[in-house]
DNA sequence: ACGTTGACCTGTGTGC
DNA sequence: TGCACACAGGTCAACG
């Protein structure tokens, strides 16, 4: 579920609530959503350690830990932490609570139990690969307009392929992918090295473009998508194509047709984003 | 080296 | 209603 955007309000949530707190005490329901340590060096290791920091890579949460330690955070398809009062009724797909010293708990919710734990050292953050081999930010200086250029050039891949690589560019799913694509008037399925040197420049503004609107709607809730706080997204609202098959176009009228592009379901206005480039 | 496919695990929606 | 099946926002290992 949560790409770029629903990560960072996640991130945004989690500072504004945990800066400065403590890990009393940590519960782990469901062992193997732990990575590494060994589950009882993570719940020793982590205990007492005062969160310093909260940042985002990509997809991942990192929690910055006392003592130069990283509690490391992928919410993977349905991950969900919830910040909560210590006396509530626990939801059921509870598996990994950290109490707090403020009377307040971090509950990991995962209906698909997909998620994944680290605490590493600050110095070991690499080890994780899906860290180590993570792209540019495109939200930051670091993602400029050359750097996705030289992605782009000479690759005989599919331009959606491209885009959901995380080692490409952090942070983009598809949900986002295919709106990027469709604000670029791209299909999906066109080879990443042929897209002409306009439609580079429309997709490198459409990347940016669109997560920085699913931020400011605090992210897309289509299902299992909640804030620290329990909330809804509001960016499900504003999606052009994404889960829109059948229903019009709003530039064009065309209905949004659904289909299989690098595994994944794609969404596709046939008119604004054509196949072929027309020779014109 | 690169690209595509299946596996991970469970819940929900659809069609018969 | 019951049931089977497709599908789900991500990532990685295992193939060709």
């Amino acid at each position: 579920m949560p790409e770029l955007p629903e990560v960072e309000t996640i991130r945004r949530g989690l500072e504004e609530r945990v800066m400065g707190r403590m890990f009393e005490q940590v519960e782990v329901l469901l062992p193997y959503l732990i990575k590494s340590p060994s589950v009882g060096e993570f719940i020793q290791q982590l205990q007492g350690k005062k969160i310093e920091r909260v940042g985002r890579r990509g997809k991942y949460l990192l929690f910055f830990l006392s003592g130069e330690y990283v509690l490391v955070v992928h919410l993977r398809m349905t991950g969900q932490i919830n910040y909560v009062k210590s006396d509530e009724a626990l939801h059921q797909k509870t598996y990994i609570i950290l109490t707090l010293d403020n009377g307040y708990q971090l509950r990991y919710i995962d209906p698909r139990k997909f998620g994944m734990f680290f605490l590493l050292r600050l110095n070991q953050l690499n080890e994780i690969p899906g860290l180590r081999n993570m792209g540019p930010e495109p939200l930051e200086e670091e993602f400029t307009f050359g750097y996705f250029e030289s992605l782009l050039s000479g690759k005989k891949r599919k331009i959606k392929a491209l885009l959901l690589d995380q080692s490409a560019i952090a942070g983009l799913g598809n949900i986002y992918v295919d709106e990027c694509l469709f604000l670029a008037a791209i299909h999906p399925e066109r080879m990443a090295g042929e897209l002409t040197s306009i439609e580079r420049r429309m997709l490198f503004n459409a990347i940016k473009q669109v997560l920085r609107e699913g931020i400011m709607h605090r992210g897309t809730s289509s299902q299992d998508y909640f804030d620290v706080e329990g909330e809804k997204g509001t960016h499900q609202e504003h999606l052009k194509v994404y889960q829109r098959k059948g229903n019009p176009c709003y530039a064009c009228g065309t209905p949004i047709i659904r289909q299989v592009v690098a595994g994944r379901g794609t969404h596709i206005c046939p008119q604004c984003q054509p196949e072929k480039k027309d020779a014109t």
